[in-house]
DNA sequence: GAGAGAATCACCCGAAAGGGGGATTTTAAT
DNA sequence: ATTAAAATCCCCCTTTCGGGTGATTCTCTC
């Protein structure tokens, strides 16, 4: 009998996955919560085998309250919940320890098989989910870290301002942004301002 | 008795809606599809008085359905469903016809509420929807339209060439493409590359 | 056929960006 | 203590950008 507790804010997920699950043989409905501290109310007195968690919430994230339940109750499985694919959101999951990730487009099939490999230990990905961790891998590990320094003078580049007026906003020398806006080119491996704030935007960087 | 009919293609809201209606005395199941295809099939014999539609599915999207159902049944009040606030599909949404829109992390007391009120003609928006409607409008009606040739350079620009490369490209003189360049900058209000490539990734516009 | 945009081309000029070349100091990790 | 990386600063030079101010041609609409 596998034990199954699902934490989301959005009601007619619960209720969906209540109902998809109701009729199964070897599945307990735990209960549900909405939030984050109704999740670690529950699991003061009670516990689950596998714990499904939405990773967007108002209040706590997702991948934080992963990450503690993790911490306090090794022992429960804890399963991704998303709507859309995430890569970046799926990797910080799996990082926060959880066992898997699956879709809520998903059918009732691949949600079963998907509570049933991760309660045996596995990990379990939904079809696209993986294409998309996949996907945020091969995106972004590519890309070479940038200094914190590096990081605000590209942010403020995507304001519109210019190295003298950035030099001004944050007390330094011009030739220094100077040089920080020039790593910054080459680094990202751009030719100008148009490429460099472009790959900002669409990487997410800014 | 007001017979509620969905199209979406994610069986968890399917069930998780039905769930939460299935109690409500002055409200009939009419049933579901999963797809635009099987909708049109049920609406061939059958009726319905309010159609929950999910705005992105596989196949043909929920704007597109949501057009033709109005032509083909305009005595039938569609609310538009989806998970976040896509202040863009929602105005698309009511251009084609729609009668309101709700996210799918409503309460039960607003999906009976949005039910209601499409039901007798009215139209009902999410709160947050609503939010996302006016800010969307806000940002993008102001927004200047550009003539073909502006963005084709902004494209241009954004791949990282200089006027005297774009002129080579497209056989124009560099003059040219920089009084291009020019009205770029003042149709859209921005003081320089960085901060005009910003705003065409944010927008969309490339 | 007058007017409005779009698209084209042209010049001046100062400011900013970008390609080099260096340098020192601070900070973190080993 | 040593090393590596980050952060800071400086100067050379050329190209590009951006502001201003013009112009002509074409096309579409009213």
């Amino acid at each position: 009998m596998i034990r199954v507790f699902i934490v989301d804010d959005h009601p007619v997920v619960i209720e969906g996955i209540h109902s998809l699950l109701q009729n199964e043989k070897d599945i307990e409905w735990a209960g549900h919560a909405m939030n984050a501290s109704s999740c670690f109310g529950y699991f003061v007195n009670n516990t689950a085998d596998v714990l499904l968690m939405d990773i967007s919430m108002p209040g706590m994230d997702g991948v934080e309250l992963c990450k503690i339940m993790n911490e306090k109750y090794p022992g429960i499985f804890i399963l991704g919940l998303s709507t859309f694919n995430q890569g970046l959101y799926i990797k910080k999951m799996m990082e926060n320890g959880a066992s898997g990730y699956i879709l809520k487009n998903s059918s009732k099939e691949e949600l079963l098989k998907a509570i049933h490999t991760v309660n045996n230990g596995g990990i379990f990905f939904s079809g696209e989910a993986g294409e998309a961790l996949k996907e945020y891998q091969k995106s972004s590990t590519q890309l070479p870290e940038l200094s914190p320094r590096e990081k605000e003078i590209l942010a403020l580049i995507a304001e519109g301002f210019t190295n003298p007026q950035i030099a001004e906003k944050i007390f330094l020398s011009p030739f220094t942004v100077d040089s920080h806006r020039k790593n910054l080119l080459a680094k990202l491996n751009v030719k100008n301002t148009a490429s460099l704030i472009r790959l900002a935007v669409e990487k997410k960087l800014i």
